[in-house]
DNA sequence: TAATATGATACTACTATTGTATCATTCTGT
DNA sequence: ACAGAATGATACAATAGTAGTATCATATTA
């Protein structure tokens, strides 16, 4: 039970790494050898961040990556609901058919105050806030 | 992203279901019956269950189960370790060679965070309070 | 001893995650 | 114009976890 999936892992690793040079247009190239993840992969994650409005891109020599929004802007639940959806910690049928007892009624009614936690908090996470430390 | 996986649910569901009978033993077959889920799935769940000390069991004619421990006493983290493992939300590997850059360390502490509210919540969850609409 | 119930265990299906591979397109410098 | 360098689009493959099925052994009871 991942909250994380590794794509939205690497995406942020990634953004984080982008945001840092200011300005700089950044290759997929570069960005695997600061990084250490597999190109094809990165690759498919930077086109699908461009394709959602996070990165700005250029094609053909000297071209790449540039933040298309500011780090302070996106927070982890961004990233995460491009690449795993929206949060939902219930994923059960709770129609009558499905769950004819009462108590599966309460257990979602639970978890969805968790969920409403957990939304929360992570949207008060910003990537910038992920860079806080460095130097 | 589950929270709550399907075998959890189904335990919880047949538990909360025997702890109503008080000292009734109940069948699978008879489980089935109420919950309207698969047979051979709930019998893998209900010795799973039984192994882990939550459920007696009495092979036979008139066999079943009861509860080996009340419903206030079980919480929902303990239902969910045996069925999906420990709660871990961040699987990711931190290892330098992994993840050189130091804002992946600090994204592993905010989500640490959230772990901790998450199992927190968890365990103030018991069975019993599932029931308690229940006419 | 036959019927009924659980115990143990191996196997299968499905799905999401985690990638890989390939070709097309666009841009830049010469 | 053209070669090289970069991304865009897209199809395919590997792996693992979830969700189940199937079967035979074992114990209990009437």
């Amino acid at each position: 039970m991942k909250l994380i999936t590794r794509n939205t892992d690497y995406a942020i690793r990634a953004l984080c790494c982008i945001g840092e040079k200011k300005q700089e247009v950044i290759s997929a190239d570069q960005l695997v050898k600061f990084l250490e993840m597999p190109r094809p992969f990165l690759r498919k994650i930077l086109q699908t961040l461009n394709k959602e409005g996070l990165l700005n891109s250029s094609k053909g020599k000297g071209g790449g990556f540039t933040l298309a929004i500011s780090l302070e802007k996106i927070s982890l639940i961004d990233v995460m609901k491009i690449f795993q959806g929206p949060i939902r910690l219930t994923e059960h049928k709770f129609k009558k058919s499905d769950c004819p007892n009462i108590s599966d009624c309460l257990l979602k009614k639970k978890i969805d105050e968790i969920e409403k936690e957990v939304i929360l908090r992570l949207k008060t996470i910003t990537l910038e806030s992920l860079l806080i430390n460095k130097k």
